[in-house]
DNA sequence: AATGAATGAGGATTCATTCAT
DNA sequence: TATGAATGAATCCTCATTCAT
C-alpha cells in the first residue's frame, strides 16, 4: 500500500479492504478457530491493535468477510434473475447457484459457522446492524426470484432462500467431516456419506422447486 | 447406584449407562461447551478418571448419547413407518416426525453439532464403528421409507433422511441464536428471522416430498 | 472554545483549564483505572494528542488535577487557621478539617492513589517540580498550623500534616471496598468495617491533637 | 517435596504452603503487579494448573498470604500483650509493634495493597471467609489490647487496630516511592518526605495513644 | 498547535486428559 | 476398577503513547 497512515476516508477503506484480503486469505487455508488475529496483522503488515481499529473483534472482521462474500454471491443471483427473459427455468436457476457457489468455497464455510460462531460475541448494534442487513438483501432478491419463478407467492422468495440457506449449513457440514472421519469416508462402502455439497445442495433444491411448484398448481386448481 | 466397583459387564454397563443419563440431563441444561467433563463426574457420584475408562473423550460420550437418542428416535419412525397398512401418507409421516423430533430436543441439538463437535478428536476405530452403525440405521429406516413412499427408488430412502439431517443441522442453526441476536430477533421487522425449527422443517420436507412424488411420476410418465 | 487553535499564552492556559475540567469530572464518574485519555479527549472536544501537548501522560494530567485541588483545600485551610482569633481549639479544627474535605471527594480519591498511581511513570524534572511544591504548601501551611494550635513545636505542622495524609490514604482505602467486598459488608455483623471516611478521620485527628497537647504539656512540665 | 502427587491431606497442606512459600519469595524481590503467575509456578516446580488447583486466583493466593502473615504478627501481639503482668505500658507496645513490624517487610507491603489489589476479583464467599476470620482476628487482639491499655473501652481495641491498619497502610504508600520519585527524595532539601515508616507509625500510634488515655482520664473526671 | 491512525507489550485462566497411587 | 492431583497449551484485546501529516 502506498501509504502507512490511513489519512484519508479511502485510503482507510482502502486498508479496511487489505485487512480483509488477508483473514480471507488465511481463512481458505485454515479453519476459523486455528486463526489468529497475530498471524493476519502480521500478514497484513499491521500491528495487532491495527485490526481492532477497523473492527471490534474476531467475529466482527469475518462477518465482514462474510458480508462482502454473500454480498458478491446474491449481486450475481441477483443479475442473473434479471436477465432472464422468459426463458426462466428452476433447472437453469439451479445450474447457477451450484456454479456460482462452486466458485466460493470460503463463502460455504462462513455460511456454515454463521450461527455457531460468527454471530457470538457481537456487540448489539453491529448485531442489529447485520441482521437489517441481511434482511434487506436477503428480502430483494427473494423478490427477483418470485418473478423469476412465477409459482411463489409473495414472501416465499425470501422464506426459499433461507432454506437454501439452511440446506448449505447443513450439507456444508457434511461435506467437511473431521480429520480422522476423513479417512473412515474413504472406505468404499462409505459412498452413501460422501456428500458432494454441490450435487447434494442442487438435487436438494431442484426437488423442492419442483414441489413448490407443484403445490402452487395444486392451490390454484383448487 | 449399589456399589463402588463394576465387577461383572452388567454393572459396568449400569454404570455406563448411568454416566450418559447424567450427561444427558446436564446437556439438556447447558450448550455443549460450557459443560465440564468435572460436572458430569460429580453430578454420576463418580470421579473425572473414571469417566474415561467408560469413555474415550468427551466426544466420544455425547457420541454415545447421540446413538442413543438417534436410535429411539428411528425404533419409534420404524414402528410407524412400519405400521402403516395402506393408509401412507405423505401428511402422515411429515406430522410424525414434527412430533417425535418436538419429544427430542437434546437429539436435534446433537445433530446440530455431530460434524463440528462430536466427530472431532475421535480414534479411527471410534470413528468407524460410529459411521458404520449411522450407515445401517439411515439404511434401514431407509428401506422402510421407501416401502412407506411409494415413489421413492431403491437407495433413496436413505438419502432422503440424509437429506433431512442436513436440514435439521440448518435449521437448527437458524433457530438457535446468539445471546445479542437473541435480542435483536425480538423486534418487530425481525419476524423473517424467528426460526420456528419445526414449522420449517416440517413445511421443507413436505414440499420435498411432493417434490419427489412429482419427479417420480414424471420419471414414470417418460 | 471558540478558537481551535490556542495561539497566546492564555488560550492555552484555558484550554489546559478545560481539559482538566473535563478530566475531573469523569474522574468524579469513574474510577481513575477506568478512565480513558480517549474519553476525556472527546468530551473536551480535541484529539487524543493534543493531551499529550499539555501533559506528559496520564499520570501527569491528573498529578495537575491533584495539585489544583490540593491548592484549592489547603488554601481553605489556611483562610480558616488565619482567620481564628484567640478562639483556636482542636474541636473547631477538626470540624472544619472535616467539612472541608467532606466538599472534596475527589480529592480523597486522588490522595488515596497518588504514590501508588499519580506518581509513577513521571519523568524527574515532573517529579521534582510536583515534590518541591508539595513542600512549599505542605511547610506553609504547616507554620499556619503551629501558630494555630499553639502546643506544635517548629516543624511539627509539616510532619502532622504528612501524618494527616496518611491517615487520609488509609481510611480512603478502608472506605471504598471492592466490589465483591462491598456485598460482604452489608452483612449486619460487618458493621466494624463499613468504614466512615470522614468519622474516622475526625476522630482520630482529634485524639492525635489531644495526645500531642498532652505531650507538649508533659515536655514542658518536665 | 518427597512426592510428586499430594494425595493425603497434609501433603496437600504441604505443598499448599510450599507454594505461598514461593509466592512469598517472589513478592520480596518484586512489585505485586510484577509478578507472573508463570513464574511462581516454575519456581514451585508445578505447572501453571496447580496453582489454580490450590487458589482459585492470584489474588485469591496473595490473599492467603496476608492471612498467613498477618495471622503471625497478630500472634506475636497476643503473646505480648497477654505476657505482660502489670508492666504494660503505651512505650512497651508501641516499640513491641515497631519491631515486629520491622520484621515483616512483605506483611507491610501486603496490608497497602489489600483493598486496591488483594480484595478485587474475589469470589462472594471467599471474600466473606476473609472478612469473617479478619474481624475475628481483629477484636480477639482487639480485647487483648483492651486487657493490656486499662483507658481503652470495651470495643476501642478493635477499632483502634484498625486504626493502626489505615496508618500502615498511608506511611507505606508514603514510604516507597516510584522509582523517579525516589531519586527526587535523596536530594538535600527532600528530607521531609524521606518516611521512615517504622519511625513514623511509632510516633503517631504513641501519640495517639496519649491522646485515647487523655481522653479516657477527661471521661472519667467528668 | 492539532490531529488521529498506528503501535505492541503483556498474562491470567480453563479444562480435557493423564497417570501415579 | 477407581481416584483426583497434576498438567499445559493457547490467545484475545486494551489503551497509553507516538508521530506522520
Amino acid at each position: 500500500m502506498g501509504f502507512n497512515r490511513a489519512m484519508t476516508e479511502a485510503q482507510k477503506e482502502a486498508r479496511r479492504a487489505d485487512i480483509l484480503k488477508v483473514a480471507l486469505h488465511r481463512f481458505s487455508l485454515t479453519p476459523y478457530d486455528a486463526l489468529s488475529m497475530a498471524d493476519t496483522a502480521e500478514e497484513a503488515g499491521v500491528a495487532k491493535g491495527t485490526l481492532y481499529l477497523y473492527f471490534r473483534s474476531k467475529e466482527e472482521m469475518f462477518l465482514a468477510i462474510y458480508t462482502d462474500e454473500f454480498n458478491a454471491w446474491f449481486d450475481e443471483l441477483d443479475r442473473m434473475l434479471g436477465s432472464a427473459q422468459g426463458e426462466a427455468s428452476i433447472a437453469a436457476l439451479v445450474k447457477f447457484v451450484g456454479e456460482s457457489l462452486a466458485r466460493r468455497p470460503e463463502l460455504l464455510r462462513l455460511i456454515a459457522i454463521l450461527h455457531t460462531v460468527l454471530e457470538q460475541n457481537l456487540d448489539p448494534d453491529t448485531a442489529r446492524r447485520f441482521k437489517s442487513w441481511f434482511k434487506g438483501r436477503i428480502e430483494k432478491t427473494g423478490r427477483l426470484l418470485e418473478a423469476y419463478l412465477p409459482f411463489l407467492e409473495a414472501g416465499q422468495g425470501a422464506r426459499l432462500l433461507l432454506k437454501i440457506d439452511a440446506l448449505i449449513i447443513g450439507f456444508q457440514h457434511q461435506a467437511e467431516p473431521a480429520a480422522a472421519m476423513r479417512e473412515v469416508l474413504k472406505e468404499e462402502d462409505m459412498a452413501l456419506f460422501r456428500v458432494d455439497l454441490r450435487g447434494q445442495l442442487l438435487e436438494t433444491l431442484s426437488t423442492l422447486l419442483m414441489g413448490l411448484a407443484y403445490e402452487a398448481k395444486y392451490r390454484h386448481e383448487k
